[in-house]
DNA sequence: CTGTTAGCGCTTTCAC
DNA sequence: GTGAAAGCGCTAACAG
């Protein structure tokens, strides 16, 4: 067995309130020789408080839930690693949720979590949330009171704590660099559009397109999915269109693209120039280094985590929208736009 | 605040033993209309055991801990994705801790999961446990008395559950293939070589040798560590060697290696064939599809979820070690050896 | 300075 | 059929 606050009670023979005290620092009038023997004792017998039944009487646990689509997707790896290293600094623990974006998943997590006492949520909604669908997510979280933040995905109307990424200011600036190499007819895969990003990251597109007095066509924006294969499916449809430049809306389309594109025996970026967003780990690796938007993903892993921290400790929900600054990644992909 | 079991006694007017026998399915002799009413109070009152207080008093908690090196890291994101589906299957939540291949982590991290009370530990060692270290591991994992599982990593010393790849087959196989195509002189770059993995590829590299009466060369094998980094640096050493295929005991250190090959102008598979480890995602999806090994990773972490979570349920420490055959598949990065 | 006591939310033994 | 009571391991008022 464990050894039990109780057993150094009996071994040192002083209270089990003395030695909470102690071990806890809160022994302002204990004699420095209690406080000794109580220590060396601790040691001794090797003692570690039980954690369960700590959050049970403080309701703490130091423990938040991370709640996310799919580790084994890079971009959330990286999330969670972020997530995960300043909670280590903190002392904290994560309790990993993947929720393969279904709506359903996010609330019996949230859920199972308040259950487990956890201090507080990273909450990365799933990709099937529409306006609806999120509200009750965010409700739920709410009537259970637990603090939380969102990441990456975030709902105008939830009124929470947000880590985000000004995804118009990338859309624009992804647009804006072909639009410079001379792109003028520029497809874009999107994800899906009942998120926020997604929308956003549209948003930027168009704005960047009326800067130059282009008019928005329907026809270059085809509805992806953030998986590669619908990017792999859009090449077919936006080589119709004649675009001579494609913005997916991750990397992972971007790659799907890409494939797509080779397998037609069409050269990036001689033939057509290709920019992605997120800016994942193999994007840099690829023959031809994928060009793209980076989203500072660990690092905002990170600060999610502070911010939640943070709230917990003061014990307010903070209502505090963190943006980080998309950055364009200048690489291999995209290219001037061919004379006829 | 939560509504506990108490809440339900006042309004229902039931004592709290009643109701949790009922709620526990435990109620062999509470009239039906007792259950009935209480089974009511419970879904209206919207109640939801604490699993704190459960914990606590059944030293349960249908929690694991999956200690890994990084998250971040493809192959591992796999790991704890299949660990995760697993574990969501069956009810169950897995505690995420990266060490970052530091053993000092490993430790410490095996003691905040017993503090928390998990009922069972997915260990895969850090990559810097030599074989004294990793004893360290299991004896304190073992001393807590906290089932386990070893993934991926193992030691044969430790005598305990554990999942693991075939790891002699998998280097044999790689090795057998570059032979089959001709080539006599092949390169390698190995992991760390503390590690068992790491060992039994190179067993398995120098069989397939001795199949063939080649001697084995010490100046072919360049000890890596698993990074892409390892790749790039091994490949000015290995083309001094006039090695004409290099065996990369990952597929992240095979990146490494056909970028640095890239970068010196050298195509692949044309002037030198390449072979990796592991599978991840991406090689599929590179401009060379690199030929590789595959671990059945995701597979492995749902195996390893079981094997633990039946050890659990049973209360027995199984001392199994599940293998898994690995898998050659072939790509584009191997060709046959080039004509003088 | 230190100990007694109650209580966190639940399970479980035993008595009625 | 149901309830009282003890206890899981700890904290925190409150006494003394």
């Amino acid at each position: 067995m464990r050894t039990t606050i109780k057993d150094i009670a009996n071994y040192t023979g002083v209270s089990v309130t003395t030695i909470s005290l102690v071990l806890n620092n809160k022994a302002t009038k204990i004699s420095q020789q209690t406080k000794d023997m109580i220590l060396k004792a601790a040691q001794e017998l090797n003692y570690r408080p039980n954690q369960l039944a700590i959050g049970l009487v403080k309701k703490r646990t130091e423990t938040i839930g991370l709640i996310l689509s799919d580790v084994s997707n890079v971009f959330f790896a990286n999330l969670a690693k972020g997530v995960e290293d300043e909670c280590r600094r903190k002392g904290w623990n994560v309790v990993l949720c993947n929720t393969n974006d279904k709506h359903e998943r996010d609330l019996s997590y949230i859920q199972v979590l308040a259950d487990k006492g956890v201090d507080g949520i990273l909450f990365c909604m799933s990709k099937d949330s529409n306006k609806k669908k999120a509200m009750e997510s965010i409700q739920l979280i709410g009537k259970l009171k637990i603090p939380f933040v969102m990441i990456d995905r975030f709902l105008e109307e939830a009124d929470c704590c947000s880590v985000i990424v000004n995804h118009k200011q990338g859309g624009y600036e992804a647009t804006k660099h072909l639009l410079a190499q001379g792109h003028r007819r520029i497809g874009c895969v999107t994800g899906p559009m009942e998120l926020e990003d997604s929308k956003e990251r549209l948003k930027g597109y168009k704005k960047a397109l009326e800067e130059m007095n282009l008019s928005y066509k329907e026809d270059l924006v085809y509805k992806g999915d953030y998986n590669r294969e619908s990017g792999f499916r859009a090449v077919d449809h936006l080589l119709k269109q004649k675009v001579t430049a494609i913005f997916a809306f991750n990397d992972m389309t971007a790659y799907g693209v890409y494939n797509r594109l080779k397998q037609k025996g069409l050269d990036v970026p001689k033939d057509l120039s290709l920019i992605g967003y997120d800016d994942i780990f193999f994007s840099e690796i690829l023959d031809v280094p994928l060009t793209t938007v980076r989203q500072p993903i660990y690092d905002m892993g990170k600060e999610a985590v502070r911010q939640l921290i943070e709230g917990v400790e003061a014990g307010i929900d903070l209502k505090k929208c963190i943006t980080f600054e998309p950055k364009l990644i200048v690489r291999k992909s995209v290219a001037g736009v061919r004379k006829k």
